[in-house]
DNA sequence: AAAATACATATTGCATACATTTTGTAAATC
DNA sequence: GATTTACAAAATGTATGCAATATGTATTTT
């Protein structure tokens, strides 16, 4: 295996990609270009290339003169992010079912099949990354090119936000996360079946579902705690 | 006036953009690094650096070791547009409306007394790339960071569709180009009353009629000409 | 002592030489 | 004569040294 420099852009490439969708890079954080370049292999020009490739895709933002940094997430991207993705989510999910190629068909099967098991075996990020492949798998199946963009950004930063929810902690979060699972099942049955308003309204459905999960973390319920002591204790 | 690098980059980066929305450069065309570098004033790096915003915002294709071109259209392209627009124009207006700042909507009247007055002295290009900023900037007031990327996509072709239509032939097309500036002027007073609903009305009128010139132009009348003639001639 | 300024250091941006890949052309083979 | 193969030319990709910009620190000034 050589190892070309082609493979070391693509490595670092999906390495930053997972470490950002994973919150392993937080919101904000700077990119150090000396240090990747000794972590990567890569010299500062092809480095630099993945950098802006990044930045045209929305998972980092550069300054000039002062470098790149993870996309940030604030309440105002929260609230555009809320009224963004049921259009756009529901609009893929149509098109997924419309176009749909046979051979996607069974790569979204076995993505739900990883999916599952990340559920049962996998770590936080494992299901993470899991569910966002589910959803890219959509997006090409609907393959349109205009929407593409905003829908692979709003992916971004779901799997950033699904991140909190996909470590359930209570049992009504495990609730969800098997109910989410099952959504996917409806899904690709709809699909398979060419059945676009079924899909259309599973979009809603699963969106609706993941924004209850967002929302009691957003807004969590009241603490009934004295001050200075959290409901729950998380662990590190 | 010290002429620095940067401003160079935005020079070409400008220049490249409207070229591209007027078709001076065609969807396909070759982009020529080293003719770029010589008429630019700027070295490779820098260059290619442009070149990777470009694709990044959907002007450009960037093809490993075979360079850069144009964004293809196709038919293809086209159906994905007639499906997108509707959808993402009439969400944009609608946010908009919401969210308008005052010297945004002083802004977006500049760009309108602009478009008119391209209506009636300038030229084919002049017309588009009016057009397109008014629309940029209904854009910029929605606001809405997972929206914009498909936005703007769907900006880029809908200009270089439209460069066949806003060079009328025949009276019909200037009477819809004249409709399209009132339009325009509906869509600023719905914006400045915060009329979230008339503004959604008004996207969708917006379309339709830019929809009707679209496929005027794809579907043309059948000729009642013999072979070998066209049924009016276009200068040059 | 607080603020401002000058300087040193670190980081980013650019230019150019070199390596690799593609592509066009001509010779060779069948 | 058509196809294949070898080679040459051109274009793309990468590395690195240098320039420009930003940042932190120490010194000076009030």
């Amino acid at each position: 295996m050589p190892d070309t420099t082609k493979d070391r852009k693509a490595h670092l490439l999906d390495r930053l990609k997972r470490a950002i969708l994973t919150q392993g890079m937080r919101p904000g954080a700077d990119l150090d270009e000396a240090q990747l370049c000794a972590d990567s292999g890569l010299s500062r020009t092809p480095l630099r290339e993945v950098l802006r490739e990044l930045a045209g895709l929305g998972y980092v933002e550069l300054r000039t003169n002062r470098g790149a940094r993870v996309s940030e997430m604030s309440h105002t991207t929260l609230r555009d992010f809320f009224l963004a993705a049921p259009m756009i989510y529901g609009a893929i999910l149509r098109l997924a079912a419309l176009n749909a190629a046979p051979a996607q068909i069974e790569a979204i099967k076995a993505a739900q099949e990883d999916f599952r098991a990340a559920l049962h075996r996998g770590s936080t990020t494992d299901r993470t990354l899991a569910n966002n492949r589910f959803h890219e798998i959509t997006g090409e199946m609907a393959g349109n090119i205009y929407l593409l963009p905003s829908f692979h950004r709003l992916l971004i930063d779901h799997a950033r936000i699904s991140m909190t929810f996909y470590r359930p902690v209570t049992p009504a979060m495990v609730e969800n996360v098997s109910e989410a699972s099952q959504q996917h099942d409806a899904i690709i049955a709809a699909i398979a079946a060419r059945d676009e308003a079924t899909a259309a309204q599973l979009a809603e459905d699963h969106w609706n579902l993941s924004r209850n999960q967002i929302e009691s973390f957003v807004m969590p319920a009241g603490m009934d705690q004295p001050l200075g002591t959290l409901p729950r204790s998380t662990s590190a």
